[in-house]
DNA sequence: GCTTGAAGCTGAATCGATTTAGCTTTTTCT
DNA sequence: AGAAAAAGCTAAATCGATTCAGCTTCAAGC
């Protein structure tokens, strides 16, 4: 392996390399050596070459040359983090995709696709400041250095954001402190006298809020401030772990507030273990961002922003900024709402 | 708006409109107004014409022109269908951007992204046939449709079929003949005489599959065919449904199959409901394709393939595939891995 | 009056791949 | 032998956006 990278090869390379034109050789990368009668021996040598020197073909130059003209092609992207679980992202993408199919024409083509950064370095995605990937993006699941960058920079194309509040974007959002709220009042109204908060150590905006005005709520009922259970990650295991050493060391607790629901499946098992009922000894209520939160034993209660607001939100504001149809940054708010199961 | 749409809008498009060079109309588009002098005026204007001709940027055009020489950019696609769950393939692509974190350096880029079809309408997909969208491909959730297409055409990239066999592609499967026989062995073990099978009413070729291999061991074993339940949809909820009709007929069952992990969870709830225990009355054996399984109450007893194994090699084929460490077609055959929870 | 400088813009080249028209050279046919 | 056809290849244009060097024009300075 050579120890600095040359430049990559290109079919001109190619072609100087076997002593033939560029032409030839994009004739035999096509396949089409019969049609346009090349020399079976030629192609051979091409083929050879192609091989030897490690051809790559250029996405973004063929796409240009296969452009048509008569049809509007647009590119969108759905930006993630890989840590977050993928849920709302996937019914992001089904809706947009819906959206994109109906607007699918002759003259108009759409491709989407999911595209991953790592938390908090969004800045190193290729191709996001100079819109030479995506005509418009929907951004989630960013981390404050992400928002940082976001701050500095204007990109050049329709961008909504979901989950976070930032200047000069249009925003979707939840309302964190009504729902720690609402999700405290549920405990408060079954009688429960000593709620606990289960979160992780690295929140989000949102996730800071929601456990701050439920722990308010709390203080402001009973005087007490709830205890706060910190979970190493974000994973059921985690918060299993997190919950039996709180549980274990006889720490009171008769109702839970899981700010995710991956979190609330980990404490259904460690509360399981401590030969307590849910929700008869500690009542539990969750958010509503899994998938099978009604599958759980006992159902999860959930207080949270309905999913379905927020992705059909999210995606109407996408289409009608590529559509110009708006141009101002605009804060969108999701209400609650509240799903009372069996758990709480 | 128009009836017939017209051409796209370009820079020159724009630089006509205004009455001044393209030139003029990409500074004003990069905002470089300033450092190169362009008068207020004029930048005003190009702006209005921007917006009233609705310019939207060819992300091609865009790419090829940033392209940087001294850097080989590749693009990797992790194709899916709408209708199938994200989560082995969001696992798929983690992996695949940890390979291609390890191999991203000052010379090379890798982008990565998750693009959806249709089911059965993959040949639909814009830039599958020319290569001007992908360097490699994984491709997953194909139907019968999906899979007839791919067989009359030959992708000119690196293509791995990830659970579906297929002549002249790389495909990593798994052995569902195999996983049925075990699944069946573990129900026998536990001295179940009346095992159902729950499966959905559209199969695909690895669940009926699954499902048969099953029904042939407990003959083998027992003499007697085993109940099918057939499940309306994909959903816990259609599972629930299924079985709760069979066990409120009273029809028999003492040790169930679910092809699918949510299906497993559906049949949880159903069983819970009429008062039977997992595993004591009923023992439950799944697939291990739910990200939760571990967490169910009582954690999911699994065979199936292991997801590690089937991702590692489904990641590491592509890469090879991408720097021609192998050309032919090859077959992998994942071995089912079982692991004995709580519910067998 | 002549130089200098800035302001305001344009022309042409470039990115990599593909295609079409067309140019040689060789072969075939009469 | 001469014309026509076939074989085998190339030059140049193209896709859309960007950039750099450079060309005018006008104002200011000595």
């Amino acid at each position: 392996m050579a120890r600095g990278d040359q430049r990559p090869v290109t079919v001109h390379t190619i072609a100087k390399h076997v002593g033939v034109s560029p032409s030839a050789v994009s004739t035999v990368l096509a396949n089409r050596q019969k049609e346009r009668r090349l020399a079976p021996a030629t192609v051979e040598k091409i083929r050879q070459a192609v091989r030897d020197l490690g051809y790559v073909p250029n996405v973004a130059a063929r796409r240009l040359r296969a452009n048509d003209p008569e049809v509007h092609h647009r590119e969108i992207g759905i930006l993630t983090s890989f840590e977050a679980p993928l849920f709302l992202v996937s019914r992001v993408l089904r809706q947009v995709q819906r959206m994109a199919d109906a607007r699918t024409g002759p003259g108009r083509r759409f491709s989407v696709s999911i595209a991953m950064f790592h938390a908090g370095r969004l800045g190193e995605m290729p191709g996001l400041l100079d819109a030479s990937r995506f005509n418009g993006v929907i951004l989630t699941n960013t981390l404050p250095p992400d928002d940082a960058f976001l701050a500095a920079t204007t990109l050049p194309y329709a961008v909504v954001v979901l989950g976070r509040r930032l200047p000069n974007y249009c925003c979707v959002l939840d309302t964190p402190g009504e729902i720690g709220r609402r999700a405290a009042e549920i405990l408060l109204a079954r009688g429960c006298r000593q709620p606990v908060v289960l979160a992780p150590t690295l929140l989000t905006e949102s996730t800071a809020e929601r456990a701050g005005a439920f722990c308010t709520a709390v203080r402001a009922a009973t005087g007490n401030e709830p205890a706060r259970v910190v979970v190493a990650g974000f994973t059921p295991a985690n918060a299993a772990d997190a919950l039996r050493a709180h549980l274990g060391a006889g720490r009171g607790c008769d109702g839970l507030y899981a700010v995710t629901d991956g979190l609330a499946l980990g404490a259904y098992q460690a509360i399981k273990d401590a030969g307590r009922r849910i929700p008869k000894d500690i009542a539990v209520v969750g958010v509503g961002d899994h998938e099978h939160a009604d599958f759980f034993d006992p159902p999860l209660t959930c207080v949270g922003p309905s999913s379905e607001t927020i992705v059909e939100q999210v995606v109407t504001q996408l289409f009608d900024l590529m559509n110009r149809r708006h141009v101002k940054p605009v804060e969108t708010f999701v209400p609650p709402s509240v799903v009372m199961r069996g758990s709480a």
